[in-house]
Parts: C-alpha cells; sequence; structure tokens
RNA sequence: UGUCCGAUGGUGUAACUGGCAACACGCCUGAUUUUGAUUCAGGAAAGUCCAGGUUCGAGCCCUGGUCGGACAACCA
C-alpha cells in the first residue's frame, strides 16, 4: 500500500471541481508568445498544464498569443512546438489567438454597442497621464462620453485603416477611480499598421493581451486557465469581460513562477544575452532554455522529473539549481554509456610489459543496466591517465598513484608506479610502472586489493574530441536580490573548452541521442558541432565528487 | 498613502483540513564498491514571521502587526 502523495492546490482545485460535478472533465492550455524561446520556467508550466490534464483525463491545447506582430515570429513558433514535443506531451489542438481576429473584433463591437467600450484619441502619454498611480485615483478621458453610433464608426474605420498607429485605441469604459489599475479603462484594441506573421496584413488593429487571453480561453471552453503570479490583478478584468461579453466560464488560476540559482529566467533578459553576444545563441549550453539544456544533454525525463520535485504553489521560491543537476545524474546515471577520457594527460610506461603487445580488454557499458552489454577497450605497453592522478608526495588518504603506491586501471591490471620523470620546470612528464600479470580485470588471481581505480586511455590507440565544459553562467546565487545590472555578475568562466582530450577510440561511434559517461570526469553528450574527424562533447554535468570536498576541506 | 498576493529546517514542497511537523535536495557519519560515482545504513537541522485570542489541544480558525512580492507598457 502506497501512502497517496499528496495534491498540490491546483490538483485539489481541479479535483472538487471534478467531484462536485462543476466539470466533468478538464481543459487546460499552454498559451506562449511566439516572441523568444521557452525556457525552464515554461517547462514546469507545460508539465503543470499538460500534467493536469493527463492526470484527470482532459487534454491541453497548445495556444500562441500572438496578438503583437512587431515581436513575433514563426521561427520562435517552430522552437516553442519542438520544445514541447521534446519534453514529451502531446497538444490536442494548435491554435493561434489570432484564429480568432474576427471574434474578437465582434466581441469589441458588442461591448462598444453595449456602451462598455469607446475610442478614444488621447496618446498613449495622455493615457497613461489619466490612468493616476496605484495610490492615486486616474480621470475620465475626454473622449470618454463618445456616443455608441459615434464609437461604432471609429472602431470600424481603424479597422479600416483610416489612422495611422497610435491616433486612437480602443478602451473599456471600466472606472477610472477603480483601485485596480487594471480595471481603469484598460486598452482594447490598438492600431499597428504591421505585417503578422499568420494573418498578414489582413488586420491593422490587434487585441491587448487583456482582450485576448481570456476570451481565447472562453472560446475554447478552458476550464482551468493557468497563469502565474504576476497576472493575479488581471483576473478581475478577465471575469470582467466574462461577465459583460457574456462568453464561457473560464477561470483563472495563479502560481509561482519558478526561479533558479545562478541564472535568470525572463525572456527579457535572455533575449538581451543572445543580442549582446553574451551566449552563443538561445540553444548555448549554458542557457537555461529549454533548446541549451537539450543541447547540454538533459533528458526530458529529468526535467520532467525535476518540474515534479519542486512543486507548485502561490509563494515566491528560488531553487537550487544543484536539485536540477541531481534529476539529471538520477537519471543519465541509469542510462549513460560508460567510456574512459582522459583530459590532462600524464603518460605511463608499463616497463614489464610487452613492446608492440596490443590486448583487448572488455568494458560493461554501464553496470546499472545489465543488458547494455560490453564494449572492447584496446589496452597497450604505454597509456594515459590524468596528472591529478598523481602525487609525488600523497597524503595518506589519496588513494591514486604515488611512488610505490598501487592503484586498479579501470577494467585493466593494478599496476604498481616505480619512478616518475621530471621536465627541467619541476613537472611530472612520464611515469614508469610495472603491472600484475595476474590482476587482470575479471580474472584476478593476484589477491591485491587496492583502495584506488582510475581511468585510462591507450596511448597509440587514443581518440582526440574536443570537450566543452560548462560552469553556472551566473556568478551571484540570487540574481534578483543581486545589485546593480543582470549581466554585471556574468561568470567570465562559464565556458571551458578542452580542444584535445584522449577517448578511448569506441568514443568514435558516439551517436547524438546517445548519453556517455565518462568515467570519473561527468556526463557528456555529442554536441551538433560535432564534425567527421572532430568530435565535439558538452559535459551536461560532473559526477558528484566527494573527493575534491575532501581536498576543499583540507 | 492604496489594493492584491504570500510567509513552515539552508532550499523547495507536505501535514489525513484542529491532534505534539513529514518528504526531497543539500550537509555530516559509517558500510559496500574495479568510477572517491552508484547503492545502503544512520545523523544534524524548523517548533511553523510576531503578538494576542478561541480551544482540552492551533502550522491550520479569529484579531492586530511585521516582513517580502505584485500592480501605474498602445508587452504578454
Amino acid at each position: 500500500m502506497i501512502e497517496e502523495k499528496s495534491l498540490n492546490f491546483l490538483e485539489e482545485i481541479v479535483e472538487n471541481d471534478l467531484s462536485s460535478g462543476k466539470h466533468k472533465s478538464i481543459v487546460t492550455r499552454f498559451p506562449p508568445e511566439p516572441n523568444g524561446y521557452l525556457h525552464m520556467g515554461h517547462a514546469k508550466s507545460i508539465c503543470l498544464n499538460f500534467g493536469l490534464a493527463l492526470k484527470y483525463g482532459g487534454y491541453t491545447n497548445l495556444r500562441f498569443d500572438d496578438t503583437n506582430p512587431i515581436t513575433e515570429d514563426t521561427e520562435y513558433v517552430e522552437s516553442i512546438k519542438n520544445d514541447v514535443k521534446w519534453l514529451g506531451f502531446q497538444w490536442k489542438n494548435e491554435l493561434y489567438a489570432s484564429d480568432y481576429f474576427n471574434q474578437l473584433y465582434e466581441f469589441a463591437v458588442k461591448l462598444i454597442k453595449k456602451d462598455l467600450a469607446y475610442v478614444d484619441d488621447s496618446t498613449s502619454e495622455e493615457i497613461a497621464e489619466q490612468k493616476g498611480t496605484p495610490t492615486q485615483p486616474g480621470k475620465n478621458s475626454p473622449f470618454r462620453s463618445r456616443t455608441v453610433d459615434e464609437n461604432v464608426k471609429l472602431f470600424e474605420e481603424m479597422k479600416a485603416g483610416k489612422y495611422k498607429d497610435g491616433e486612437k485605441v480602443l478602451r473599456a469604459k471600466i472606472d477610472m477611480g477603480h483601485q485596480n489599475m487594471h480595471m481603469r479603462d484598460p486598452i482594447l484594441y490598438r492600431i499597428k499598421h504591421a505585417h503578422h506573421h499568420r494573418t498578414g496584413d489582413k488586420w491593422c488593429i490587434y487585441p491587448m493581451y487583456d482582450f485576448a487571453h481570456g476570451q481565447s480561453d472562453a472560446i475554447e471552453k478552458i476550464t482551468h486557465s493557468i497563469c502565474t503570479l504576476e497576472f493575479i490583478p488581471h483576473r478581475e478584468l478577465y471575469e470582467w469581460f466574462i461577465e459583460k461579453l457574456e462568453i464561457y466560464p473560464s477561470r483563472q488560476y495563479e502560481f509561482a513562477r519558478l526561479n533558479m540559482t545562478y541564472t535568470v529566467m525572463s525572456k527579457r533578459k535572455l533575449l538581451q544575452l543572445v543580442n549582446e553576444n553574451h551566449v552563443s545563441g538561445w540553444d548555448d549550453p549554458r542557457m537555461p532554455t529549454i533548446s541549451a539544456v537539450r543541447r547540454r544533454g538533459y533528458t526530458p525525463e529529468s526535467i520532467r522529473e525535476f518540474c515534479d520535485k519542486i512543486g507548485v504553489a502561490k509563494r515566491e521560491n528560488l531553487i537550487d539549481v544543484g536539485l536540477l543537476e541531481f534529476c539529471v545524474r538520477e537519471h543519465l546515471n541509469k542510462i549513460a554509456l560508460r567510456r574512459m577520457a582522459v583530459f590532462d594527460p600524464l603518460k605511463i610506461v608499463i616497463t614489464n610489459y610487452p613492446e608492440g603487445k596490443t590486448e583487448i580488454l572488455s568494458g560493461e557499458n554501464n553496470p546499472e543496466d545489465e543488458n547494455s552489454g560490453s564494449r572492447e577497450i584496446p589496452f597497450s605497453r604505454e597509456l594515459y591517465i590524468e596528472q591529478e592522478d598523481f602525487m609525488e608526495v600523497a597524503p595518506k588518504k589519496f588513494f591514486r598513484l604515488a611512488p610505490g603506491q598501487m592503484v586498479r586501471l579501470k577494467y585493466a591490471y593494478i599496476i604498481r608506479c616505480d619512478s616518475f620523470v621530471k621536465d627541467a620546470n619541476g613537472g611530472i612528464t612520464e611515469l614508469h610502472c610495472t603491472y600484475i600479470p595476474e590482476s587482470r580485470s575479471g580474472s584476478d588471481t593476484s589477491g591485491i586489493s587496492v583502495k584506488g581505480t582510475l581511468h585510462w586511455v591507450s596511448a597509440q590507440h587514443a581518440v582526440t574530441i574536443e570537450t566543452r565544459l560548462y560552469d553556472r553562467l551566473f556568478k551571484a546565487e540570487d540574481l534578483s536580490q543581486a545589485e546593480g545590472d543582470f549581466k554585471e555578475h556574468i561568470n567570465p568562466d562559464s565556458l571551458l573548452v578542452v580542444p584535445k582530450v584522449y577517448a578511448e577510440p569506441e568514443l568514435l561511434k558516439a551517436k547524438g541521442e546517445e548519453r556517455y559517461q565518462f568515467l570519473r570526469k561527468g556526463y557528456f553528450c555529442l554536441d551538433p558541432d560535432s564534425k567527421d574527424g572532430k568530435l565535439v562533447f558538452n559535459r551536461t554535468v560532473t559526477l558528484k565528487d566527494m573527493w575534491a570536498k575532501e581536498v576543499k576541506k583540507g
């Protein structure tokens, strides 16, 4: 009997609506504006909206909120669809707010005829002036008292293209003294002689968010319209339109957006990073966009798991990026193929191993997965190990190589370090070791047990690859609290390219969809920049490293 | 000076709707280990923003504060 997982507040609402009979099934929607790439915050929203419908047997529409032709583009539409699919969700209908432009126009006319909307000739400055402030009431526009007929005619003319951008707007007639700023005669339509990615040049007036979103929800009979906290003040207006237009009463619910440590999660800021070349693009693996984490090697499973773990509530939060890393390690540990690669080579010569001899050893692809099989690894007299795996004078708890010390070479033999060679600067250039022939992996009769196991690569057989190691994009943990402009906190060392890493030859067969664990180094995946003869790997995340922590402690 | 949201270990989310605060990440110990990974066992860590009140009993209810956030784009 598994204890039932407690519900988040949205699931509670849905369950109540279902059990009370308010709804027989639910309909949600994911409503991105196609003006940027999706990020992890959107992933949270996607998992929520699609997850709810999946759990309670409803469906989810993908609806592009494309009411501002100036900033929107089909490039973004395509990336968004791609990202949602990649995350593993399937929408019922692909819809666009622009599909409803005719209907929205009729809604506007209806409001005008009910004397609940009017055409205003005020400039945007004047309208801002009329709005007042959160603590001071606004004042009526001088155009507020136009007759219904006049408004109908003017609005038609706006639609017909008689006026220039900004010359007129359509506003709701509510209450300029309202406590809620959004109820102070909000703008419904504005004039933009702009080409729309879907409707082309058909329209020169476009509805504002508030006059498009809720109505689109109603048209689609969305039962639960879920958005982020900053839309709370819009809810009153959302419901005002439902009442006055007498349309399907979708209900809006708000949850706290995702914030993560060491990064920013706003499209505006991410766009800035892209435009100002602080990153190579929207899918630069250091970005928190979905396309970037995908390129970096994160799996959809791990992101869904992450979204599940962070929960949903109404209080502001700052999630430790370490939790995301935990989720991806957890998944990658189960599926990644193990490979060996040496980043900072130190040559070792096995002095008692025959020159010219090559042995083919076998290494399991994944100890976590019995069905993953094994691959062949060449072993020979000259090998590379990591520089950091040798110390001339080793502390007692150093289980790696040092003069006289023994280690196991993974999948191979136990070796002992006999001597080392130094260059003029005192740097270690070469180790001379002897191997224990009867310690061969899988048939070890030596009876020797060692504390350390090293990864290695045969010098003669190694292939070289490029690797890109990523660190956090920002140095500040909480960018919302950090002083000054967010870009002042960019981490200059967030990308480290290692142009030449020595890898076991099996890696030549690497495939883009595959995930790899470079033993003791982390999880990696092939980057699309790879070409024949030059493979590039991204480090998704490091392995947990207790030893590094130990060393730090001193 | 207004209105609206919110407040539980370091972080995030719970608490059967009033019954002596749980789970996850992180942290610390130890065991296992041919990855100092994984796995396993254990531990530290909040008395629930504050002050009153109701109650046999309050993180949950009431009152008043405090703190944090949102709201004044022809953006969404």
